[in-house]
RNA sequence: GGCGGAGUGGCCGAGUGGUUCAGGCAAGGGCCUGCAAAGCCCUGUACGCGGGUUCGAUUCCCGCCUCCGCCUCCA
């Protein structure tokens, strides 16, 4: 799989990460049907933006696209996406991006043009196969270079302007353009033909479109399917600067866990719109919290949980064009389940569901028991053992009181330890006991 | 101008020619509980507007309205 990463221009937003969590859904979910997932997310590392972005600051432009790419990969990190295989930089892969220009060149399928090289998309027949653009109603750019014999060119190698980054070609030195970036990168490491090429709905249209039109040109038969997710929009509208609507990755995870974020952007269908709102994420953590808590109750009353299988009907969803949705409602009915199992003292049948609700959580990497989410969790959800012991000796007290009817002290004592944010069960086993999780505003 | 997406019950969000059809959150009622909490059960009868096809359309066709995206190196 190759995905369409960054350009390390700035601080990565919700629909950055969006796009990342669908796919490691689908990677997650094909390494579990036993498929070994080579997974390449490339850098853009060299880009006008980042010049400008740069020099503005007054930064080195290699400077700035390193500190960005260390922020998209916490990012990613923190909301539990897989390492890629690799992670290729555009920067590192000069020399096949050339190879490949030469290639196309010889082909007759580019051309040279005052230091500049362009694709003759004239020449490639297919053109707007995958976007389904009629090239001759394509709009002029406003910038319209001079050198290009067909407007509908695009430019596979720009010439240096001064104090520009720059490496040296057959054709002068100059660097890149975005487009040839990826197919260089992702056949290097996928080979001239590979499974699945992903990206945000976005860049359907030139870039993918001018992706394939390269690679294919110069004979490679390069990617077999492509997907493309959808936004993230805020009050119905695109994010972007200058809204001022954008929503940074590190304010979100204010407002929720990080997991809890990531259980809200997997389970609308990756290519349908997600319009942001503050209430709609809480009502997703919500919904986690149940799943967390059906865990946390069999786990407190029958012991361990281990990943079991998943249910038909919750494969058959995602083998479905990935339909999480349908995946998310399978999930909720195991937690159903097995709440009512819990409930009917039926231990072994609540433990099946239960383990069904970790392999699940498992493939969508949001498992409450599995790394990282079980560590993550500790500052926050669990305490020291002194402390446990504290109010493991607190709620014995309040079985004393109880067991003599004397309610008015089991309440204070439970109080006592409510006060402390400390969320108490009592259960035909016992009282149970852990700590509150932040709600929205705390 | 070209290409594409969307309008579903209080909210989020799937889906389909008809009978139960999602699922979650919130709400109301019930069970359980000393009281709670958690959990379970029940309830709401929705599909932008106007036509048409059909025994029957939210789902198919036609027209319309509204919103959004791409064609500017933005996921």
């Amino acid at each position: 799989m190759y995905l369409c990463g960054a350009t390390v221009q700035d601080t990565p937003h919700i629909g950055h990460v969006r796009g990342a969590l669908n796919y490691d859904v689908l990677r997650r979910w094909l390494i579990h049907n036993g498929l070994d997932v080579y997974f390449v997310r490339n850098v853009t590392d060299i880009d006008d933006k980042i010049l400008t972005k740069a020099a503005a600051a007054g930064r080195p432009w290699w400077e700035w696209a390193a500190t960005h790419e260390r922020q998209f990969e916490q990012a990613f990190d923190s909301l539990g996406c897989l390492p890629p295989s690799v992670t290729p930089r555009a920067t590192g892969h000069i020399t096949q991006m050339v190879e490949l220009i030469e290639r196309l060149i010889e082909a007759g399928h580019a051309y040279e043009s005052g230091g500049d090289v362009y694709f003759a998309v004239a020449t490639f027949e297919d053109y707007g196969r995958l976007s389904g653009q009629h090239p001759e109603e394509v709009q002029q750019g406003e910038t319209a270079a001079e050198g290009k014999r067909d407007h509908r060119d695009f430019t596979l190698w720009k010439r240096a302007k001064p104090d520009e980054p720059a490496w040296s070609t057959p054709w002068g030195r100059g660097r890149p353009g975005w487009h040839l970036e990826c197919s260089a990168m992702s056949t290097t490491y996928l080979g001239s033909e590979f499974d699945i090429h992903g990206g945000g709905i976005d860049l359907i249209f030139p870039h993918h479109e001018n992706e394939r039109a390269q690679s294919r040109a110069a004979g490679d038969a390069f990617a077999r399917y492509w997907l493309h997710n959808a936004w993230v929009t805020i009050a119905g509208e695109k994010m972007s600067k200058s809204l001022g609507n954008v929503l940074s990755i590190p304010t979100l995870l204010e407002k929720a866990r990080a997991v809890e974020l990531r259980y809200y952007l997997i389970q609308p269908h990756y290519r349908s719109t997600v319009e942001y709102s503050d209430d709609a994420l809480f009502e997703a953590a919500q919904g986690y919290r149940r799943i967390e808590q059906f865990l946390r109750r069999v786990k407190d009353r029958a012991g361990a949980v281990r990943p079991g299988t998943v249910p038909e009907a919750f494969g058959a969803a995602l083998d479905d064009d990935l339909a999480t949705p349908q995946a998310f409602a399978v999930l909720h009915g195991a937690v159903r389940d097995g709440n009512a199992a819990l409930d009917a003292g039926e231990h072994a049948t609540a433990a099946e569901h239960a383990a069904e609700v970790r392999a699940m959580t498992g493939i969508l990497g949001v498992d409450p028991l599995a790394e990282p989410w079980s560590s993550a969790a500790g500052g926050d959800t669990q305490a020291s053992s002194a402390l446990a012991t504290l109010v493991d000796r607190i709620l014995s007290e309040r079985e004393h009181a109880r067991a003599q009817r004397d309610f008015a002290r089991a309440d204070q004592l439970r109080d006592l330890v409510t006060e402390a944010g400390i969320v108490v069960e009592d259960t035909a086993d016992g009282p149970t006991w852990t700590l509150k999780t932040p709600a929205r505003d705390e």
